[in-house]
DNA sequence: TAAATAATTATTGTTGACAATATCCTGTTT
DNA sequence: AAACAGGATATTGTCAACAATAATTATTTA
């Protein structure tokens, strides 16, 4: 195999490259999760020697995509429902309090910058029907600018850094009831509302609800996802 | 210097010995806030090669105790007081969650657990007059038993290695108002009493408010801090 | 045949050397 | 004298070999 397998982004160190290829590649479930990975076999597919590899896995065990265990391996997280639970959760409160600060901080300009998002999406739910890719994204976008104007570096970099990338997993696993966008639309415009009006309190309430939601859909389609293999158990 | 100056604990790895090793370091202050550490000198100082140094490192930048710029350096985080602001906003919302998970979660043997340990609080109030360090950890002590309660792993881990480990460099280097303990073990009180009583409102309600007490003493004790040394540069 | 045990293999942990990069110092130029 | 350029030095990044540990297989014994 030829070496250097990884894209050459100038003035990023290998680990760092690797750390990225290694996420995406969790991410979008290029590499199965639950599955053992072994440090010869990544170096040799990205190119690269082990110490800067381990580097990376030991970044990638930080943020908790990757699960190891000392002497025996490593293995990619595997999300269990209860996981994910916990993780919209985390996310309720964090995102609750990210909502409070931008109702606190964010000025008319802002504001506004926001409202032309949620106008793009809308016109993205209209073209894209299906999609789901490019409308979860968005949904992301959306999250993460209200992260953003938080203003607080702290409470954003748990939120991009941790919570998004696990959430993005739990999607890539996991398909959309065909009515949430526009919902989650709606919702996503009721907060700016709240945050337009300087409301800290109803910003965050409404931000719990909708995450809330959220996560009541996921864990219906797991029920449903039960019943059918259960059912499909009763017949076989 | 002789080899192998940490403390040999069977089973662990050398990376995970030193990690633990220069938490302590860091959080104790031993290694002042912002000095710039170099690989050669904590490898010599901890007697082992920068691989497993390396990834030490790796570690302690991913809880945010060290702050790295590739080929430059890494220096231990400086806790300004916007970032310990921060902190205490994240706080807030990850123990608030926690508070209201316990309170839903909790049985009656758990609970009366934690009223035990608020007596063992009280006595120790009473007897170790003044010595902060105690009582401080027996604060962590109490919020580190709430989030366990929540029996939510995500959320504890969040809490419990991230966190706590920043909370306790701010309070090593912020001393405490003589009078918080006694108030703060009544806060604590009133908590437990709301997860006794079932009600995860409240007992979410109560602890923001009690965190949010607790960082309003820690920013007062900056703000006079400013003002002895305007005053101090008044004067020279 | 099954369980226990020893030998083998695969994988992780650790090391020291070498390469690449940034920082610091020195000398030159304007 | 200040600013810039270039080289020396220190520091980080990368590698490949070696050591230690765990998983696997083969072997022996009851």
């Amino acid at each position: 195999m030829k070496k250097n397998n990884i894209t050459p982004i100038t003035g990023q160190t290998l680990s760092e490259q690797v750390f990225d290829e290694l996420k995406e590649a969790i991410i979008s479930g290029e590499i199965t999760q639950g599955s053992k990975i072994t440090e010869d076999m990544l170096a040799k597919k990205y190119g690269i020697s082990r110490g800067p590899l381990r580097e990376a896995i030991r970044k990638l065990e930080g943020i908790r995509l990757l699960v190891r265990i000392p002497h025996a391996g490593t293995r990619v997280v595997t999300l269990t429902q209860t996981m994910m639970e916990e993780i919209y959760t985390v996310r309720e409160a964090l995102e609750g309090m990210s909502a409070r600060l931008a109702a606190e901080r964010m000025n008319d300009a802002e504001i506004d910058n926001l409202r032309q998002l949620l106008e793009k999406h809308e016109s993205n739910i209209d073209q894209s029907e299906g999609k789901e890719y490019f409308q979860r994204e968005g949904d992301l976008d959306f999250h993460y600018c209200i992260a953003r104007a938080s203003n607080n570096e702290f409470l954003m970099q748990l939120l991009s850094s941790e919570l998004y990338q696990l959430l993005r997993i739990c999607r890539y696993q996991s398909s959309q009831a065909p009515e949430r966008p526009l919902k989650a639309l709606n919702e996503h415009r009721q907060i700016v509302e709240a945050i337009a009006n300087r409301d800290p309190e109803l910003a965050e309430i409404l931000m719990r609800r909708h995450i809330n939601g959220a996560w009541n859909i996921v864990k219906n389609l797991f029920k449903s996802e039960n019943d059918k293999s259960t059912l499909k158990k009763e017949y076989s």
